[in-house]
DNA sequence: CGACCTGTTGATGTCCCTCAAAGGGGGTGG
DNA sequence: CCACCCCCTTTGAGGGACATCAACAGGTCG
């Protein structure tokens, strides 16, 4: 099992701070660590889960299924995220959760939340705080899809991918590590694969996305293009 | 201020049985009521709120407005819902809350939140739930406006809604009360008005939704048209 | 070297948007 | 009690953004 006391992520400028106490409650917390590689699943959409977990390392996404087969990418997994605690707690995952890179995550299991909620208020708190943020940012998804042209799509979700991903020390240089295809991107902001694919030419200029590396060159063009200001994520805690 | 224990919500087929315990402990937690009127705003975009609430009466919904004008309606506002959690935690409203409908609403302090979790980790846990019920519920959502047609879209909203309301007694006669606009409707779908209106009249045969009353005549031909299956909502707690 | 996957580009079609205008109510004032 | 207005709904016509179909190029792996 990884330690946590050599975990880089809660030093990270998108969490608010994270005491020694903390550090030590959640050390007994844990009940354990998953890797997973590229392509493989973490759970199915429908699944009773027994864990839910925080992503570490790596990168993946929450994925739904239409009974034509369409499917929706409907919410990245970044480091620091928290996986499946909604499948916990509705009985049944709403998503299907797969790694697009090899990912690392936290686990927790299911029995200790009620201790949770009972011997830590704080974190019990911070927990919800979380879900709250989620709530946030799928409103704000819900808002693009139904308001946004493509175009105004892409840039929205591109700028917001690589401020997440800076947050979280992964854009070195200004260049983000992105392993997805543009098959996923199509099935986050509804568009076809095609029009995908055109629609990111037509934004080559601004910005750039090939080999998984997501380059921003103007971050205020492609503000302006999604009629939205990019600021900084709110800060918000680590699990 | 309502009384508590004459609140008929609690006893809904929608909501986890509601123990003496339970309502005691509200009693106390609860600051106060709100009343609006259609139209009334509850909170801004932006807002930095001091209290959140559960709906009790009436229904409204949650906007965003994008730069351009336009707005997309988030989520409808139902009896039994928390509203302006997320507001509270996040620091400030994601979204502008407005009534469509007469409404009364249980008011609750910031301050006594985190009394929540200190003091009756039960509840605690069950706000947390809602929360999660919430985020299934915007997933579901990004994925229709993803991936579904405007028939689509349109068959599984209204069945959706239908559903909901009659889980809080609010269809008797299988006719449900949806104090709504055209207009609002297609904020919430991402159609124009007028492709609202014509999507509307092709699902007259199943459908019908005039001076604010929703019948359904066809739940298994809307549940075809909107590809899924219309399954009675999962039981959750009340706060 | 062939099979497969991902990305790219062109041609054609269609769903839905925009523009435009007319038909109910319900309310207010003359 | 009628005239007028405003809001909401309804219907038609035309155009555009995006989907679908099709084909090819490059890269990787067997």
């Amino acid at each position: 099992m990884h330690p946590c006391e050599t975990c880089a992520l809660r030093k990270k400028e998108l969490f608010s701070p994270f005491s020694e106490s903390d550090l030590k409650f959640m050390k007994e917390f844990r009940t354990g660590d998953v890797t997973l590689q590229a392509g493989e699943i973490l759970h199915n959409e429908g699944d009773e889960n027994a864990f839910f977990y925080t992503a570490k390392e790596g990168q993946g996404a929450h994925f739904k299924h239409l009974a034509n087969g369409d499917r929706q990418l409907v919410n990245f997994i970044f480091p620091g995220d928290v996986v499946g605690l909604q499948a916990l707690l509705s009985g049944a995952a709403a998503t299907t959760a797969i790694a697009a890179s090899p990912m690392l995550l936290c686990r927790f299991h299911k029995h200790k939340l009620a201790a949770l909620f009972r011997d830590n208020p704080e974190r019990a708190y911070a927990l919800t705080w979380i879900s709250a943020v989620e709530q946030h940012f799928l409103g704000e998804t819900i808002a693009t899809l139904g308001q946004r042209s493509a175009a105004q799509r892409m840039a929205w979700a591109l700028l917001k991918i690589h401020t997440r991903l800076s947050a979280v020390g992964l854009a070195p240089n200004g260049v983000a590590a992105f392993p997805f295809k543009q098959r996923d991107l199509a099935d986050a902001l509804g568009l076809s694969l095609v029009h995908t694919n055109k629609t990111l030419a037509k934004l080559r200029p601004y910005v750039t996305w090939d080999h998984g590396e997501l380059h921003v060159f103007d971050k205020n063009v492609l503000a302006d293009i999604a009629l939205t200001d990019h600021e900084a994520p709110q800060r918000r805690p680590l699990l």
